[in-house]
DNA sequence: TTGAAAGCGCTAACAA
DNA sequence: TTGTTAGCGCTTTCAA
């Protein structure tokens, strides 16, 4: 409508910045106050519309991107939280912090991972970095056998959830698979097939999810009107190895079970190696079931192997929506477990 | 020396502050000024010991900590990098992310972690986000067939280093394992031990990775004077399974192979499995070296599987080094292999 | 509808 | 030796 149109005397307005444009730059360009520019950009504010149009013209043009740190000192939140994981990320921690970042990553929230390798200096000087970046909240993971010592001292609320593992401290948010239910879940399985003659092998007692599980093991068996047979239960170590020397060991006896679940899936895989290797059948003879469903072993055992998923990805999520949550105001704590569920494949099979 | 003992009339100096004290409430606390106090902190300046010792004190007291965010607007360093994995984080990206985080940790840089699962769509999210928080650097891994599109716009000067994954921008930094080195290193162990009927089990050709690794094979069979076989060479894929079967047909054949070269340690142990039923010995009739070197199928193996090990850890650490420089100014590009190492277990013991 | 100015928490240059 | 002040990039009153 107007007579806008560049002319060969108007010099091109400069479309780049040195540096990293700020809002400064734009509004120079754009010929406005700083303030203006910061309305146009924000969508709120009453601003005409062909100054808002402008302003954001130039802002793409001259590539701006807001200071996310500029803005964060602002609204005193950085979107931004923290991971502390004491075990080195594995196996387990993985799927959980991937779950928890990409719900949060639509959130807005940027997740720094820290690896504090259950050394407490180094947990110390994650958390102080992590505290002068002003994270928004922690999340605070682990494979550990037992309890830790809550993290801190932290600023007064800072939400805070351990994710995998628990803190002394009994008003902390602690989210965990239902080590029990799970063991349940393995047991009444196997009883529903006929079997009554149940084995468990596990892993080290130290493990609090070790005596969890057998304590869901004898539940179980209870339940099903079965009795646990000496020598039945069987604590080692969480390897492939010791599930072939328990199940050698297991089955050199007169009593045999007739049915075997393991505290993991390379337990199980040891001793299904064993079995084939004593031409025992499975499931026929013995039916196997695991824990954890890793692929990687269920996949490659022969035959496939039934096992307990402890649901790691929706814990993840869960944690990403407390922490939310929280960080909303929401007041959130005690010691929660969820629901491992139940993945029947050839090895406990029909 | 002068007489400042507290008296009962002197009301105590309110030792907290509303919310995180700032600067400003240490200066307040200490009567100085914040200009004073900013001295005080920061070690430098010259300041008498005693007021430096006071505003120390007052900070220490009411827990103060500098506030990171506004640091950086200050410096212009956000003292963050960002890591942009697109394999979801896995066995390989895992060991490189956790020495790449424990370098930049020791320099006093935070990881942001991202995981965009090889969507273009939230790969730009998350860059967006991530320029928005000003990092210093940016890391892009993957678990890639093959080169992936530079990431990008990235504002100029931003150091990008891709590990473990390469860009097709040949400039780009990219930091990688060698794997035609890798597989020279277990050939020719193999051609050492005096086997002469070498064979090659891999995964899909169109990893890059495997493509490397046949021709390592190849000239190494060549460096060591002996013929590749007609039907030795097998690319299927990165599964036990695969390597069962594969190993089933290869020695259904009347010319055996004397030792196998694995792509992986799954393939290996797939292998081992067979051979075993089959009756042949390991390393006695063949021996068989996989790659990976991990842990979980090497130990587990019967016998336990001699491997390539990538040095993981190493190349994360030689990223946050890079990195660390090309904050600094340096420049570095280019796409950089760096050695692989053997393993010698019982598969290919002497 | 737009501009000016104060302030988020901190640092650094300059005065006192 | 200490205080004052002007920013870093942005948002948000409050005036014009």
């Amino acid at each position: 409508m107007k007579d806008d149109a560049p002319t060969p005397l108007d010099p091109p307005p400069r479309a780049t910045v040195a540096g990293t444009p700020t809002i400064r730059d734009v509004a120079r360009l754009a010929n406005v106050s700083i303030g203006t520019a910061s309305k146009a950009l924000n969508a709120g504010g009453r601003l005409s519309a062909e100054t808002r149009e402008k302003v954001q013209q130039v802002a793409r043009e001259i590539g701006y991107r807001p200071n996310d740190l500029a803005q964060s000192l602002h609204r005193a939140k950085s979107r931004t939280i923290g991971i502390i994981s004491n075990d080195s990320f594995g196996r387990f921690t993985f799927p959980i912090v991937e779950a928890l970042e990409e719900r949060l990553a639509a959130e807005g929230i940027a997740v720094f991972m820290c690896n504090a390798t259950d050394d407490p200096e180094r947990e110390r000087q994650h958390l102080d970095q992590l505290l002068g970046k002003r994270i928004d909240g922690l999340v605070v993971t682990a494979r550990r056998a037992d309890k830790r010592p809550s993290i801190g001292p932290l600023p007064d609320g800072l939400p805070v959830i351990y994710v995998f593992s628990q803190a002394d401290d009994p008003h902390a948010l602690s989210l965990l698979p239902d080590d029990e239910g799970g063991a349940v879940l393995a047991v009444s399985h196997l009883a529903s097939l006929g079997r009554t003659r149940i084995a468990h092998l596990t892993g080290p007692e130290h493990f609090e999810a070790v005596r969890l599980r057998q304590s869901g093991y004898r539940s179980a068996l209870a339940a099903a009107g079965l009795q646990e047979i000496e020598g039945f239960y069987r604590s080692g170590v969480w390897s492939e190895a010791w599930g072939r020397e328990a199940v050698a060991s297991l089955f050199a006896k007169p009593e045999r079970p007739d049915a075997i679940f393991c505290g993991n899936d390379q337990i199980a895989r040891g001793a299904l190696d064993t079995l084939r290797e004593m031409g025992i059948s499975v499931p026929g003879d013995v039916a196997v079931v695991g824990f954890d469903n890793w692929d990687v072993m269920t996949l490659a055992a022969r035959p496939p192997l039934s096992s307990i998923d402890m649901n790691l990805k929706a814990l993840g999520r869960e944690a990403g929506n407390s922490l939310i949550n929280m960080i909303g105001g929401g007041k959130l704590g005690g010691v929660q477990r969820r629901p491992c569920s139940l993945v029947v494949r050839q090895s406990s099979g029909a």
